[in-house]
DNA sequence: ATCAAAGCCATTTTT
DNA sequence: TGGCTTTGAT
């Protein structure tokens, strides 16, 4: 067979084929027509994506321009084009190659004038959203127990890539819980579009919606869409999927690479049976398995496999390797989780003279088991870095910025209006912002027209307007600006205007200096972003700008660093390492406790764990604890089922010498199946409860004590309605009342800071 | 407006 | 247990 070297630098302009197997050859050599290209994990399936566009553009003499490819992530995107370049040259390449959200952007940005989105429309990050619909529950009267904010969002964005629209739910709604939903969502549908914004799901939802509408626009797309790749196919959602269906409508010719032992992101709205029903939707598709794996050990692959074979729900692949056996796996069994972080690092110091930090990663579950390990490895001397924590882009400092060159390229952003106006505090307090909107309400306008409204007929105090004032001149400066100068000018000038470096010193006392340099690197991304898109000084490039920080993330380069890489299992998606451990492998943590009783979300958990075994090149440890502080608890911790459908002839087991003073640390963990009850039980049943209002209780009225306030009293307050006095407490100024209102329950309020009306 | 105390809530996350 | 948000006091 063939060259096992699958090694991609410079096929150059040898034959395009003489590197792939079989199996890779005849999917890059696919005619038309569907095909769907099941590729296991280390079989090379980026590789044969990258070789097919090369192969369509150099033997079938099909235009670059006529090929899409998309992926999920830019990372994937980007290594997607670098690799084909390689192969292609660096000649005019106009293959469009990219996320599903920047070819829907890119589709919209032209045609979306279609559907009403007028240009320099935002982009609603997460941020965005949820300061929506907290507005919206506040002004709905629906922040109280209905729900948070994030659990109306999720509800929201379930309900949009099910392409349902609010009037949709609203008929639906037979209970007040959906009632709300329905009217939150409505609303939210309602902001978007008078802040000419989209978010992330509507990028999809509303290029389908211009499809609709449009179907000469989605006709003409389909033309030019010859050929159609798709990555991580297991990974699409609804809305995806038929993104895929109308844009290969034309030529018919999808060419979809997934591996469904490797959807794990069901959680987000992933359909795993887009890839399962992928032959039943396309009629005459080309099957191809690519079960070959040239990236581990076969006992590391033998181990995956005899895990993720415990799976009913999937087409079935046999993966397999030329690859010698190598170690056996190493499974860890230690007292406490301490112990285990120990152990883990331990073992590191001693790979390391064969194995350097930076080829090692350790994977969990989720992201709260990373602490522990990292005071471990500090204490160690251990080098690490953790992927994924904190986003550039979500952090405050950036978004604040990000807000004026928002609303400098929408003025309509109202989202972005609340955030600027008070940032850094200039005195436009609640109050003032809450006039605004009522302005903006009553005459349909934006916040920033309202504003300016507001400043004309004199509806504010004078010194509110002044500032105000102040503002709405630095705004339109902006929008000036935006228009013939470049984004990093921009930043600059919002940056002295503000005074933000004074800011952030101020507010963030001993981390100004830290904060001030993201800034920085968001100023120096500003100026890369010219270059890259070979901006005159005279060419704003905002929107474009403002695009790519909405898009794009910073997982962007994983191992930059030196040392051990930490991450969720999420996070190692895609990626490779020589040496990976697996910590936590317990039962109520991986599987996790959230999909114990559910048989389909037990199945993503054991592709979530086949996806973490098969990141490993040469060695594989697995490591669980007996017991395990989780949420402040101490509490025994049983094995993971899936360590016992690992074969035990791969396995090496081994315990810890430390002999923990919890006891037995026996039993080695593979006849255990019964998973520890009690982990977090019924705890938030009891807080629902507890929370409760409750009926108004009897109390005997009393003498007015000489201030207005006696006990037993009837009083109105202005946020929380009618309610009686039960209780006070101090005199005077410092007067404090216990009133139980009857929709909100009892509070303590003092009357100095608000105004109480006493009924009769 | 600002800070500290109290309360609340605990998968996974890209775009 | 700890981190983050909300609430409460000045």
């Amino acid at each position: 067979m063939e060259p096992p070297e699958q090694d991609d630098r410079s096929p150059g302009a040898t034959d395009l084929l003489t590197a792939l197997n079989d199996r890779q050859r005849e999917a890059v050599m696919h005619g038309d027509g569907p095909a769907l290209v099941l590729a296991g994990a280390g079989s090379g399936k980026t590789r044969v994506i990258t070789h097919r566009i090369a192969w369509l553009v150099r033997e079938r003499g099909v235009g670059p321009e006529r090929i899409v490819a998309v992926t999920f992530t830019n990372k994937a995107a980007a290594e997607m084009r670098e690799r084909v370049q390689g192969i292609l040259g660096a000649a005019t390449f106009e293959a469009w190659i990219g996320t599903f959200h920047a070819l829907c952007l890119r589709i919209l940005r032209r045609d979306g004038g279609r559907i009403g989105l007028k240009p320099g429309f935002n982009i609603y990050d997460t941020d965005d959203q949820l300061a929506l619909v907290k507005r919206i529950l506040k002004s709905e009267g629906l922040d109280d127990g209905s729900g948070t904010p994030r659990s109306f969002l999720s509800r929201i964005s379930k309900r949009k890539n099910a392409m349902q629209r609010p009037e949709e739910v609203a008929a639906h709604a037979y209970n007040p819980d959906a009632q709300a939903l329905a009217q939150v969502f409505q609303r939210y549908e309602d902001r978007l579009r008078k802040s000419n914004a989209v978010d992330f799901d509507d990028l999809l939802v509303r290029t389908l919606e211009l499809f609709r509408k449009a179907p000469e626009l989605a006709e003409a797309y389909s033309a030019r869409c010859e050929h159609l790749l798709v990555d991580e196919y297991q990974d699409t959602n609804r809305p995806q999927y038929l993104l895929v269906r109308m844009l290969s409508n034309h030529h018919g010719n999808v060419f979809v690479v997934g591996d469904e032992d490797q959807s794990i992101y069901r959680f987000r709205g992933a359909e795993i049976k887009n890839i399962l029903d992928f032959e039943h939707d396309h009629e005459e598709t080309a099957v191809i398995r690519l079960e070959q794996n040239y990236r581990s050990t076969g006992a590391i692959i033998r181990v995956a496999a005899a895990v993720i074979a415990n799976n009913k729900y999937r087409k079935g692949k046999t993966l397999w390797t030329e690859n010698p056996d190598g170690e056996k796996i190493e499974v860890f069994c230690a007292p406490d989780d301490r112990s285990e972080a120990g152990w883990v690092s331990q073992r590191l110091r001693r790979l390391e003279s064969s194995v350097p930090f930076d080829k090692c990663a350790i994977l969990y579950r989720t992201n709260a088991q990373s602490r522990q390990l990292e005071e471990i490895l500090r204490r160690d001397r251990i080098p690490y870095q953790i992927v994924g924590s904190v986003q550039f882009y979500d952090r405050k400092e950036i978004k604040d910025l990000l807000a004026y060159l928002k609303l400098a390229a929408n003025p309509a952003d109202d989202v972005s209006f609340r955030r600027a106006v008070n940032t850094p505090a200039r005195g436009i307090g609640g109050t003032t912002v809450a006039r605004i909107d009522e302005v903006a309400r009553t005459l349909g306008l934006t916040m920033l027209e309202a504003a300016r409204h507001a400043i004309l007929e004199g509806a504010l105090p004078a010194r509110s307007s002044k500032r105000l004032g102040e503002f709405l001149e630095l705004a339109s400066e902006l929008q000036r600006r935006g228009a013939e100068q470049p984004v990093a000018a921009l930043l600059d000038y919002v940056v002295d205007t503000l005074g933000y470096s004074g800011y952030l010193e101020k507010t963030y006392a001993g981390q100004g200096a830290e904060r001030m340099e993201n800034v920085e690197a968001l100023i120096s991304a500003a100026v890369e972003y010219a270059e890259e898109e070979g901006l005159g000084q005279d060419q704003g490039g905002l929107i474009g700008f403002l695009d790519r920080s909405a898009l794009v993330s910073d997982a962007d380069d994983v191992g930059a660093q030196p040392g051990v890489t930490l991450m969720t299992v999420h996070c190692a998606k895609g990626l490779e390492y020589p040496v990976v451990f697996i910590i936590g492998m317990e039962e109520n943590l991986f599987p996790h406790a959230m999909s114990a009783g559910n048989e389909e979300d037990v199945e993503e958990e054991r592709r979530l764990c086949y996806v973490a075994m098969t990141r490993a090149r040469q060695r594989l440890f697995l490591t669980h604890a007996q017991y395990r502080r989780t949420h402040g608890a101490f509490l025994p911790s049983r094995p993971s089922r899936f360590l016992e459908e690992t074969p035990e002839e791969l396995i090496r087991e081994i315990f810890s010498t430390e002999g923990g003073f919890f006891g037995e640390g026996g039993g080695g963990g593979r006849e255990v199946r019964q998973p520890a009850g009690g982990y977090r039980g019924g705890s938030s049943a009891a807080r629902a409860v507890r929370r409760q209002p409750g009926p108004l209780p009897k109390v005997t009225p009393q003498e007015d004590p000489g201030d207005g306030f006696p006990i037993g009293a009837q009083v109105m307050h202005p946020r929380f309605g009618g309610g009686r006095i039960l209780d006070r407490e101090g005199k005077g100024k410092s007067l404090k009342l216990t009133i139980h209102f009857s929709n909100h329950g009892p509070k303590k309020i003092l009357p100095s800071y608000t105004t109480l009306s006493v009924e009769n």
